[in-house]
DNA sequence: GAAAGAAATGGAAACGTTTCCATAAGGAGC
DNA sequence: GCTCCTTATGGAAACGTTTCCATTTCTTTC
């Protein structure tokens, strides 16, 4: 029959009580050797497993981690998911996953959900973390959760990568490499409190290097047409001379397009991206960004989330130059002004291989500094 | 108090039973309007919600489906989750993510613990679909199921590329641009049947379209250091003038290496690869791949599992045709043989605008065919 | 205004566990 | 052989739902 053992199955083909089945699976208690052999039996013979269900409800817990996120087409959140959930396994809990493809709405639902299921914990990164239905609900239950990329509300822990200060970074390596007039190109500007963090820092430290206000420009598809959208822009804007991209896709797909417009990369516009993803260092020119750790941070708040459920403590969040650095790419030149070249933050070389290519190379190659 | 309330909070508080509450919610059963005010009012006050874990021990449902892929740090997967989970959440499941990391063990025991949580379904790629422990756990359990990229056993469904005629396709391709000494570039030969069913695919109609037998080179790690294997193997097979490679990312890690070693491609090297993930259009030269729809493939699967769930009529799996195809790119280049060209499969321009691509260049370019 | 029918309501069982507590069985010491 | 202690064992409650069924309350109709 297509019945599903439980224990009370299990104790009748034992001859035992129910009580006592549970002791001996569970090595709480004692039991005699004939028992335990019994009982042993009769597992194998029903092929039984415990139900996790009745478990739960027994010890109002679940071993089970909501996680949410925007999407995990984009690999830092997949990386990061990754590493969450690898923790969470080594730890004896599944993860709940959901994406919310940056839908607000669909973020408070899903969180309501998880309560609902009552998880033991969730991980997220919410559209706006100064703003959400749904994080708001978590503390007010005070479930123990991480933020994650979000940067949090002053005195709660977050997994972020510093978003301000990285963009800031990308403002400084523009100016050391004497470009004054820059865009910014956001995607998803409107739900991503990370990417408008990003537009901030950048600004506000392009000012401080009396550099021009970057000019923003938003575009709401991430498909690959990015072409006509940056036509546009840089006829508007003659003057740029590098784009910050707030994801190395948008940045690989920006190069891509320019391109296209019969426009070169580096040498008639620079382009610096954000996220680091691998594929930005096996392309030509290889791609200038800010590296991320998205795995640690995944793992990291896993960590801290598990240290709250049985009161260990949580492991310190890393300072902001072990979350990002700046790597350098071929797609980042040196305008040639004046140099006021103080040694540090031009760009590298492409490849790790400098002879080679300078071998292969045949066009001017910014890769000789 | 930190207690959270229960349905008999609730009974208690809008005077009146359990049932009635339950009714109310649900909807299901008649309810006085004061009484239906009174319950709303209780619910809102305490902030009640329904205890999915009370639901699904008394419904012997969870709604809940769980995912295991080998990992979602490769694009692929990461789609196909995505795809569905989109499906899953629509439908009012949620998805329990298992990352195994392409070790059977922590498979086997993935399942296993997704079972005891009673997920209503299981969607999985597992590392051999012949031989899985975990698979055959799913089925003498009878638990709705799909796999998902692997082929099924003779009579199962299953969401899969095709990868057996893909990697045959690939064969012709190669064929048709005179290729006759190739290479095969596999990673986690041991833990996929999808790699190994590639190469056979691949070894198989070499062997038909009279070409030499593929060279095999397995690499272990999925770092980007390819090049001195890369070397190695070229050094050992001279002939060579083209590698399928077992994926994309693998493909450009090639195309990287190659690079280094001074080795042009698609001039001294084609390079074809296998998945179709979104970078391959962006990098230049444009990979030629086997383009693919994991996201179509994880909703079908999804949709699969639904309606073995519910008794509906259960989604065609699309014919091979609509499931992979060549995509030209600017990595593989004819031979420069007598050409027995039939006009088809030929290599096509790697960029949508030629004029550009051509303006561009200025070496020899295979793009002019 | 009473009877009958319909609508509303509550009690209790069931789902699969764990755990407390009471009882039964076994062994040691007298 | 009896008591006393230890070790085994089973019954039952509790966890939070839903649902069946019985009971109560309201409407309607004569």
């Amino acid at each position: 029959m297509g019945h599903i053992a439980t224990i009370k199955d299990v104790a009748q083909r034992a001859r035992c009580g129910v009580a006592t089945v549970s002791r001996v699976l569970n090595n709480t208690g004692p039991a005699s050797a004939k028992m335990r052999e019994r009982v042993l039996a009769a597992v194998d013979e029903l092929d039984f497993q415990f139900s996790e269900v009745g478990r739960s409800l027994q010890s109002s817990t679940t071993r089970t981690i909501g996680c949410v996120v925007p999407s995990i087409e984009n690999p830092v959140y997949a990386n990061a998911v990754q590493g969450a959930q690898e923790v969470f396994l080594n730890a004896g809990y599944q993860m709940l996953l959901v994406c919310t493809n940056y839908s607000p709405e669909i973020e408070t639902r899903a969180i309501r959900t998880l309560i609902a299921k009552q998880v033991d914990g969730i991980l997220l990164t919410v559209a706006d973390a100064q703003n959400s239905e749904g994080l708001n609900l978590i503390r007010s239950r005070q479930l123990p959760h991480s933020l994650l990329f979000n940067e949090a509300p002053a005195g709660q822990v977050s997994w972020s990568v510093g978003d301000h200060a990285a963009a800031a970074m990308v403002a400084d390596v523009f100016a050391e490499n004497n470009h004054t007039y820059t865009g910014f190109l956001a995607l998803n500007f409107l739900n991503s409190d990370r990417a408008r963090q990003r537009y901030e820092g950048f600004v506000e430290r392009c000012a401080q290097n009396e550099m021009a206000r970057p000019v923003l420009l938003e575009v709401d598809d991430d498909g690959l047409d990015l072409t006509a959208h940056l036509k546009d822009f840089l006829d508007d804007h003659p003057s740029l001379t590098g784009i910050f991209a707030s994801n190395d896709f948008l940045a690989l797909a920006s190069i891509r397009s320019a391109r296209k417009l019969s426009i070169e990369v580096p040498q008639d516009l620079s382009i610096v991206g954000f996220d680091g993803i691998k594929v930005g260092q096996l392309v030509e020119p290889s791609l200038a960004t800010i590296e991320t750790v998205p795995q640690a941070l995944g793992a990291g708040a896993s960590q801290t989330i598990l240290s709250i459920i049985n009161g260990s403590a949580p492991p310190e969040v890393p300072l902001e130059e072990k979350r990002f650095s700046f790597r350098a790419g071929g797609s980042l030149m040196p305008l040639a002004a004046e140099s006021e070249d103080d040694g540090k933050g031009t760009a590298f070389p492409s490849s790790n291989d400098p002879t080679h290519r300078k071998a292969k190379s045949n066009r001017r190659d910014q890769d000789e500094i």
